[in-house]
RNA sequence: GCGGAUGUGGCGUAAUUGGUAGCCGCGCCAGACUUAGGAUCUGGUGUCGUGAGACGUGGGGGUUCGAGUCCCUUCAUCCGCACCA
């Protein structure tokens, strides 16, 4: 029997899922691996090919690593909350639970097919209240937690207030918000608000009034990673900032911890440098200026108020160089400082500043623009009054939202100060040069390399040196300290949207307190709407008696999509607990990920919100590791493959036809094109033959045929006017000839009167040369062409407008075009799994996505190549059986060629697994079956390790002949045939020989020849002769089993 | 601008340690079979050249007996970041 794929892999995938073949137990002195898929997230459009790359690798080393002993741990299950379902909620009404069920289920039901290994009992779902009581959990876990520096970790808030009891806040080696200093008594004097609000503070999950991402149109707040370049990553939405009191979590104070971990695990250098990036860590110091001569009588009466400027530099070192100084327009101290005669023109910046979007601030990023306040400071290292600026290159965001600004080297500085004419002082020499007067310079001298000069006690020294010198000397004299400065924010964790976690959070006298553990899960209430009520509240805040049993009210926000995917890999391991996020006894077993599959595009969000996340549990003492994926593969991205037709400008067409048969005296006179005569203006026009040519729709034709006439007639020309529709019918020759003979002076009539055809739509075939000088690409559906051939019969039913459609062929064939995009509906490029697996089968399938290429690279979806993998599978099922395909083994012992085939493959295959080469082991296979093919191989000694080796790639096949081949149990279940290397050595080498390194021959030699004598056969060899012309060699190169080069 | 990655036949790719460039597959060409099909099988297929042979891994240069692989330089494409002090 042919091979049915459509019949075995529903066969198997049922008898798995009925046997839990796939369920997964800890098995203790078993080694565990642990391979995980990103959470998936299920849109309404299903999985197209790209989805399952990652999956398929994944599955594909989770089954190898079964055979090779290890108790997989290999889960699945969903991102289910999202704006999406809400989204559609707002239009529709529907609940999101509703859609998101709908589309949980077709998701499944697509994953099934590809036939995964998954340990479906393991699911977890975000939405689930089982599953988010944990997430609200770790949320009251990171409320009550703070970040003690000096122990480098998490630790619980009630030692903090042990502290503040005890000694006051001075002490304490936390990284917390700014926090005016008390003392213990103080502490104690607080009243039960206060001392709450002095602790929002310290928490690793807090809440505080801060700038934020806003994104008007989905209503709701973004982190970082959710904004892109000023819109909102999810739909493109415009984001602008506001400020708004918010809950945010202190990923900052593991800042150092998230880039350090950087360097125990094995990810890409790409996705950890940008990790790093995004972290940011710039190490430097900090230095406060004071302001001078402030106007006091602000402050009302004669005070000795002592106002300082704080920045943050990366260059302590070029101090003596800083001319002047630049505040961030929205920092606080703007309006203290600025001198009344300068106010009018400070006021006119903030509010131009202010209202520019951010957009407009990124993109103007080269314009500069600024205002003085009038006011200075003191460099405390040269002592000269500086003038301090306001400048919207300075962010409030970053470091101290002021800079000291060294215009001879930093390239923005520089360019201010050209542009506003501020004095510029080099205190750095480049090494190997002569100071040079800045007035000339072209641009700043930005490097760290050089000697110090114009610098005071620093002069002389190296860059380095002169930076620690500097700090050491302002920690002396108190105006500044060494600092380490990020760019990573905390996050934001509110959000105004109905379709996530709620808090666990009551509010009481204004101050935000946890729920008790034991009230948890909080369950998302039913809402009337789902978009925000009239005063702009939360759409929780619909909710009927959203209130605890005492009355306080909940949150009103719920958590962001990140909350639930932090720390899903851990659910995963004791995915049914109620008592616990995860016992004990599972997390010491599957401790982390050892290999996570996943897009890049996770990066900065995902990737680094769950770092954070298993690194605070840690602490906590629940995680067991510091990291929680140790190795990181970032599948490729697949692009879609769009194919095109031609439709045809018909006007176009035929004036483009026609005018390659005219032009250049092809019919013996000149002709040109577009010839105008004061309004009027033809298509064609020979003086010589004094003719006139106008090509257009009959219907035109017609209202023109009697002014034309009479011109013509005017001047004495000939005119002949042409229906398009002659060029297709009677066709461009007859149409030729009419022109001929109208050069002749024969007698043509100017217009043969023509019915116009109704407008169809004609095609023309791709290689038609000119073809891009009349036709328009248009996308058509990529299931209608099939090696870049249209099917003609399937276009014309595609689209009703198309049924009349006529086709420009090449041989009988329609040709189409392609071009590489992403893939979307509207390109109609996509591919659904489904219809390849109806026609091929999921192994097929599974073999096609792993051939396609390396893992990691992207590439656009071409099905052209599946074909071959389908005739591999068929091939390989015609190893097993018979001509008349009788399932047909030998038990004969197989002969040295077959063992040998076979013990290559397995070693290559068993290689190329190791390294998640999956494109090269699938051409092992092929190589193999063609090798076995060739050799006639049916031995089951041969045949039965030959199955367990592919069945990683192609399951249900594997599984089908194992069972055929009278194996007992799963094939899944096997184990991974030993490599014997015995039977792939030879005992002869074909040696490479090469003249001057260019092969010329190959010799066949035993293995263990002694090198002396390969060089005599070498050269002795008749072929040897005509190289060396004679000559003896000049060096002949010999590395054993490689390769043999004579020089001469 | 900075950072990262990638450039090999008509196409997807292979070459794991510096050692026969182009494996495997698609496509194409020729042939066989045939109930004409988008089936199967066999052979061929880097470029130029009738040929011996020459050339050939984005371009240029270098190291080496030998370079797709190492070094320098340059170009192109893709991705990420971007006033980060």
């Amino acid at each position: 029997m042919e091979y049915n794929f459509g019949e075995v892999e529903k066969k198997w995938q049922e008898k798995w899922a009925a046997d839990k073949v796939y369920k997964t137990s800890i098995v203790e002195g078993k080694p565990k691996y642990y391979v995980l898929d990103m959470f998936p997230y299920p849109s309404g459009a299903g999985l197209h090919v790209g989805h399952p790359l990652g999956y398929i690798a994944s599955d594909i080393f989770s089954r190898y690593k079964k055979l090779k002993g290890f108790n997989v741990l290999h889960p699945m299950g969903y991102d289910a909350y999202g704006l999406p379902a809400e989204q559609y909620a707002i239009q529709t009404g529907t609940h999101p639970a509703i859609t998101t069920e709908l589309n949980l289920a077709r998701y499944r039901e697509q994953l099934d097919k590809i036939g995964f290994s998954y340990d479906w009992d393991r699911e977890v779902r975000t939405c689930d209240p089982a599953y988010y009581k944990w997430t609200q959990w770790t949320f009251i876990q990171l409320f009550n937690s703070w970040y003690n520096k000096q122990l480098d970790m998490a630790r619980p808030v009630s030692e903090l207030i042990t502290a503040f009891e005890t000694e006051g806040n001075a002490a304490v080696p936390a990284v917390c918000n700014e926090t005016p200093v008390f003392s213990a008594s103080g502490w104690k004097q607080m009243s039960e608000k206060e001392q709450q609000e002095i602790l929002m503070n310290y928490r690793l999950a807090y809440l505080a009034e801060t700038a934020v991402n806003w994104c008007p149109a989905l209503g709701t707040v973004l982190a970082n990673d959710e904004v892109s370049e000023g819109y909102s990553v999810r739909g493109g939405h415009p984001v602008e900032r506001k400020k708004m009191k918010q809950w945010l979590l202190r990923i900052t104070a593991y800042a150092d911890r998230l880039l350090e971990g950087l360097n125990t695990i094995d990810w890409s250098e790409s996705i950890k440098e940008i990790q790093r990036n995004w972290i940011g860590r710039s190490e430097g110091g900090s230095m406060r200026f004071e302001v001078m001569n402030l106007p006091l009588s602000r402050f009302g009466g004669g005070g000795t108020s002592k106002t300082e400027i704080e920045v943050f530099t990366t260059r302590p070192d070029t101090i003596f160089g800083a001319t002047f100084m630049v505040l961030a327009p929205e920092h606080e101290l703007v309006s203290k400082i600025t001198k009344p005669e300068c106010r009018k023109k400070v006021d006119t910046y903030l509010s131009w500043a202010k209202n520019r979007s951010e957009r407009e601030r990124m993109t103007e990023v080269k314009k500069v623009s600024g205002e003085f306040t009038g006011a200075y400071a003191i460099n405390p290292f040269t002592n000269q009054p500086i003038p301090v600026w306001i400048a919207d290159y300075v962010l409030m965001g970053y470091g101290t939202g002021a800079i000291m600004a060294v215009p001879a080297h930093d390239s923005r500085d520089f360019a201010f100060a050209r542009h506003f004419s501020l004095p510029v002082v080099q205190v750095v020499n480049k090494p190997g040069h002569e100071a040079t007067d800045p007035v000339t310079w072209d641009e700043s001298y930005d490097s760290k390399e050089g000697i110090m000069i114009n610098s005071g006690f620093i002069t002389g020294m190296q860059v380095k040196e002169a930076i620690s010198s500097v700090i050491r000397e302002s920690e002396k004299r108190g105006i500044g300290t060494g600092k380490i400065n990020f760019r990573l924010r905390d996050a934001i964790f509110s959000r105004q949207r109905y379709w996530g976690e709620p808090f666990p959070v009551y509010y009481k006298d204004g101050m935000p307190y946890t729920l008790p553990e034991d009230q948890l899960p909080l369950q998302l209430p039913e809402v009337d709407a789902y978009l925000p009520t009239e005063n702009g509240e939360p759409p929780l805040a619909r909710a009927k008696n959203w209130k605890t049993s005492e009355g306080y009210s909940l949150e009103t926000n719920t958590m962001p999509g990140f909350a639930g995917s932090s720390g899903y890999y851990l659910r995963y391991m004791d995915p049914r607990n109620d008592k616990e996020y995860f016992s004990k006894e599972a997390v010491s077993y599957w401790q982390n990920v050892d290999l996570y599959l996943g897009g890049a595009e996770h990066a900065t969000g995902h990737l680094l919100y769950a770092r954070f996340w298993n690194k605070f549990l840690f602490d906590l003492g629940y995680t067991v590791t510091e990291e929680p994926f140790q190795k990181l593969i970032n599948q490729g991205m697949i692009q879609g493959r769009s194919s095109f037709v031609y439709r045809v400008n018909p006007e176009k067409m035929a004036e483009y036809v026609l005018w390659e048969r005219i032009k250049d005296n092809k019919l013996g006179v000149k002709f040109v094109q577009d010839y105008r005569d004061g309004n009027r203006k033809f298509d064609y026009f020979s003086p010589e033959a004094k003719l006139i040519i106008e090509v257009k729709k009959p219907k035109s034709l017609e209202k023109l045929v009697e002014p034309y006439t009479e011109y013509a007639e005017s001047k004495g020309y000939k005119l002949l006017m042409i229906p398009m529709i002659d060029f297709i019918e009677p066709g461009i020759d007859k149409v030729v000839e009419r022109i001929v003979a109208a050069i002749k002076g024969e007698d043509v009539p100017v217009y043969i009167e023509k019915k116009g055809l109704d407008p169809v739509p004609i095609f023309i075939s791709k290689n038609y040369s000119g073809r891009e000088n009349y036709s328009d690409a248009l996308h058509v559906d990529i299931n209608l062409v099939h090696n870049d051939m249209l099917d003609i019969e399937a276009f014309k039913q595609w689209q009703p407008h198309l049924n009349k459609s006529l086709f420009i062929l090449e041989d009988g064939k329609y040709f189409c075009g392609s071009e590489v995009e992403k893939m979307s509906k509207s390109k109609y490029n996509v591919q659904n799994p489904d219809d390849l697996i109806e026609r091929y089968g999921a192994d097929t399938l599974r073999l096609y996505e792993m051939f396609l290429g390396p893992l990691e690279q992207s590439k656009p979806w071409d099905t052209s190549g599946i074909e071959g993998v389908f005739r591999f599978i068929r091939k390989f099922w015609r190893l097993f059986h018979d001509h008349d395909i009788n399932f047909s083994v030998s038990g004969e012992a197989p002969i040295a060629a077959e063992l040998k085939v076979l013990h290559k493959t397995i070693k290559k295959v068993q290689e190329d697994n190791e390294r998640f080469s999956f494109n090269t082991a699938v051409s092992a296979f092929m190589i193999c079956v063609n090798e076995l093919t060739e050799l006639k191989c049916n031995k089951r000694a041969i045949l039965n390790e030959l199955v367990v080796l592919v069945s990683p790639y192609a399951p249900h096949i594997a599984e089908e002949l194992w069972q055929l081949l009278g194996n007992k149990g799963y094939v899944c279940n096997a184990v991974f045939p030993e490599y014997k290397p015995e039977f792939t050595v030879d005992n002869t080498f074909a040696y490479p020989v090469s003249f001057n390194g260019k092969m010329r021959f190959t010799l066949e030699l035993p293995v263990d020849m002694p090198v002396l004598e390969i060089e005599k056969a070498v050269l002795a060899a008749s072929e040897a002769q005509k190289w060396l012309g004679g000559l003896p060699p000049k060096k002949v190169i010999i590395v054993p089993r490689k390769i043999v080069n004579v020089v001469v």
